[in-house]
DNA sequence: TGCAATTACTTAGATGGCTAAGTATAAGAG
DNA sequence: CTCTTATACTTAGCCATCTAAGTAATTGCA
């Protein structure tokens, strides 16, 4: 197999098993009401030592502002969290956890646990661990903004 | 690093990773207006042996039929590809590109291998086999309906 | 042969991502 | 102290994905 072709195949399985990774999660947690992104979203909300204004959880996110203002806003209908306005700094809104969304991620956490231990139970630990480090390189050079 | 740590990183790697590729193609692509799910359905439709139907793309594109019918709307509106009702049955559509599509493939497939060869000429092509085969055998695992 | 089941595509409406542009507030330069 | 600039959030509008439900055409069984 021609390098060329190996390198299409890896984006292409790097494409498709994402995809497939969180497609099956989410699945997991239909039930729960909640798909991965807006778990994802309440376990750095969950594990904050402080309220996290929404910039912060952009960056933990890895996501742009409307993307977590839309996030919010379906997790804020739902009950799960609620917004204040910090007492310094009138720009700022500060987002907590409800304890109904406490409550919530606290089941949810134990499912996406399970679910990563199932899925990955049968792969060596170096080789994960191997895998893991090429992935998070890959990424530096991807957010490198010279290209 | 504890096993359940290093599966949450891997979970986490996977994701950021391919999201930071689909993100930096898509930047690479943009003046040639097509984002990379675009890209891909027009790779697969102008390397099929004979005019595909929406339900075959859909099958290799891993994608539901109505993300394709959206899809294949967009590229349409753009003149780059048109549909023909099938001959013989009628409920099929036969997907084919415009004399641009083919044109626009042709850029678009050496900028995408371009992009590839830029991102992945530091990894060792024995890692990178490896790294494929892992995440390959892990997406079949994922589709298993069993779960 | 005729109607039920299947198949191919579409529509409707949701989530989750983006960019660009708008609003309100705070910080800083002069 | 004022006015510009920067920051935090929101809105608007797009793409890509999903599920559920609808339409049109074919297949196949009784």
């Amino acid at each position: 197999m021609s390098e060329e072709q190996l390198q299409q195949d890896f984006a292409l399985a790097l494409h498709d098993t994402a995809r497939a990774w969180r497609h099956a999660l989410d699945r997991r947690l239909k039930g729960l009401g909640l798909s991965q992104a807006s778990w994802l979203s309440i376990a750095y909300l969950a594990k904050a030592p402080a309220p996290m204004t929404q910039t912060e959880l952009a960056h933990c996110l890895s996501v742009e502002q409307p993307t977590v203002v839309a996030m919010l806003d379906r997790l804020q209908r739902a009950g799960l969290l609620r917004r204040e306005i910090d007492a310094h700094d009138r720009r700022i809104r500060r987002v907590l956890l409800t304890p109904e969304g406490i409550e919530v991620y606290a089941e949810v956490r134990r499912v996406a646990m399970d679910f990563r231990h199932e899925k990955l139970k049968e792969l060596d630990v170096e080789v994960l661990r191997q895998i893991t480090g090429v992935l998070q390189q890959l990424q530096r050079t991807l957010e490198d903004p010279i290209p």
